[in-house]
DNA sequence: TTTTTCATTGTCAGCGCTGACATGATTAGA
DNA sequence: TCTAATCATGTCAGCGCTGACAATGAAAAA
């Protein structure tokens, strides 16, 4: 293998191409970038010329000539790797299919400011758009960053600002009713939330359907116990320590909760049995996204499904296919997953 | 927001900064690059320049002029959404460290061959350096294509021909032996592995690790039952129902299971679960990775720690460190994590 | 003082491609 | 038959940057 530097081997260029096939370099562009107007025979030839030297486009040169990259960006915060890897399969299957590539950039929610490092890091990338998600979606000064470059930008599942760029979102508010009347249903009153980071604001937009369901049933919306997790190293320890610390101070112990995901839910339900609570007979949980994860623990956890590869792949369907923009915003299915916990 | 096509916005090049500056582009770039031989004053001149204009280099530009992306591109196979996230941690890190961007393609096992997904997709991205994790570390097409375009790549945990390129591992040989031994200490003596796919060397190392330990601790490799998981939609459910068939077909239960990864790991306690044996009186089971999830689950997961973003830390600044390539291989240490499963 | 050295800065071609425009060859329309 | 429209292809500048090399001037050595 070869350690780093100018390439072993000088790949060919579109004059060489030409030079074989007998036509100008413009016109085997017109064959690579599938412009209309080129005759059939010349356009086999010069496709027989293109296998015959292992022609590639050569990025650089083509985003310099003309403005653009061809490079979809995103940022991958650590909420939940499954959310990640789904969002991940989504916008890779999208951009393959539209001819574009994705450039990941990290995002450490406590650490960092996102603007920082759109500044530092993806803005140098010089992607011709962003797809952001939850927490970054809702960050004011980052969409100011972006609208100053510029810069295009889907959102996934923005809890604020809708109107604010185009975004692609799932019925998050219907599933949330429909659990908390499978809960009411079920006979359980007493509920507490063990709620995600307060910058995520679709997390908050769920919270408040939580509870406006629960009014609309006859609940008590003002009784619903709350704790939001302290972001650590691993999410379902940061929900197993605001369970309990939630179990702890509250009066009367809760009889169903509702987590902020599955991987908080799984460390809620920890929480529970470490304080001798069986579940889910004394304490009902319900967590969010129907991670895979979801079915292998005992019970089996209650969730809600959010297509979130689906979320990915029309994001970046809107930035990369020329018709998209016109479709204007994407509201996508939720269901809600009953199984054990519940 | 905007839709794509020409930036909106048109940045500051160099040219602009060394009007402002009074200097030429070429030392305006000589700042940007870092290089010596500038004085101070004109540099800090510079440096104001490039803050009042907001530049930033143009990626293309210094791409076509240079030779080089300034990109690494890598695999994602779907095994792990655990393995693939902190694959993803590792890699970013060390990019953002070293001034690079990471390009991410997804590869599907089942469908795709990586040589076609390379040739009709990375390739085209141009990047400086790839980096490979099993199993695409070991598919000798792709390396071969690789090496016919001289594009340089560094293997993370090949399973074969180790000498073929840089590369960096973990000692899971030696974590193996010592799970043998622990198993053993704690008397088991009938075993089974649910192994992962076969095109996966790294697993098969394991694997032959695992039989060969066993043999010097007095065991019979030769008795070892093996299931190998049929890849699906989930690497979990995969895990469950080769361990069904395994322990249907075998005539007499093995008391302990060595699996693949930790989904493996739960995919099998489930299976071993719903034949109506305990975890881990009748059977013990034990993984691999160490993923979060592995103390999610009850009872938590005996399982192996391999440094994993580490892993993907160092293979990126091999290839992006200057001094790096230098270096050669890398091994990084592994652990055996007793939890309640053996 | 004169010559040499070397740190600092500049000049310029050209990386490979595409957009704008020009040209030549056909075909359709009058 | 002649003109206009249309298609097929070519020409060329220049995107923003860096590498190779040249020039400048001040300090060091002779």
């Amino acid at each position: 293998m070869n350690p780093i530097g100018p390439a072993v081997k000088k790949p060919a260029t579109l004059d060489d191409v030409a030079a074989i096939a007998g036509v100008s370099a413009k016109t085997v562009s017109r064959v690579v970038n599938r412009n209309a107007n080129v005759s059939a025979a010349t356009r086999e030839r010069i496709e027989a010329a293109i296998r015959e030297t292992g022609y590639r486009v050569n990025q650089a040169a083509r985003s310099l000539a003309a403005s653009r990259s061809f490079l979809i960006g995103a940022f991958m915060p650590h909420l939940s790797s499954f959310y990640f890897a789904e969002i991940f399969r989504g916008a890779a299957k999208a951009c393959r299919q539209y001819g574009y590539h994705l450039v990941l950039e990290e995002f450490d929610h406590g650490a960092d400011s996102v603007v920082d490092r759109y500044e530092q890091g993806l803005r140098g990338a010089h992607c011709d758009a962003l797809i952001l998600t939850p927490p970054v979606c809702d960050d004011e000064k980052l969409l100011d960053a972006l609208d100053r470059d510029g810069l295009p930008y889907v959102r996934i599942a923005p809890g604020e600002q809708l109107g604010r760029s185009v975004a692609v979102g799932a019925d998050e508010r219907r599933a949330v009713e429909q659990l908390v009347t499978h809960l009411w249903d079920g006979g359980r009153r007493r509920f507490a939330i063990i709620a995600g980071p307060a910058d995520h604001a679709a997390a908050m937009v769920r919270e408040r359907a939580f509870c406006n369901a629960l009014g609309a049933l006859g609940g008590d919306p003002a009784g619903v116990a709350l704790a939001r997790i302290e972001l650590n190293e691993s999410i379902a320890e940061a929900g197993r320590i605001a369970t309990l610390d939630l179990l702890r101070d509250v009066g009367q112990l809760p009889d169903a909760i509702f987590a902020f995901n599955d991987e908080v839910a799984i460390g809620a339900m920890a929480g529970i049995r470490e304080l001798g609570r069986s579940i889910p007979e004394d304490i009902a949980v319900a967590g969010f996204d129907d991670s895979y994860i979801a079915q292998l623990v005992w019970p089996p956890l209650t969730t809600i499904h959010q297509p979130i590869a689906d979320l990915a792949f029309q994001a970046v369907r809107l930035v990369a296919d020329p018709e998209g923009f016109s479709t204007g915003n994407i509201l996508l299915p939720t269901s809600l997953v009953v199984r054990g916990t519940t």
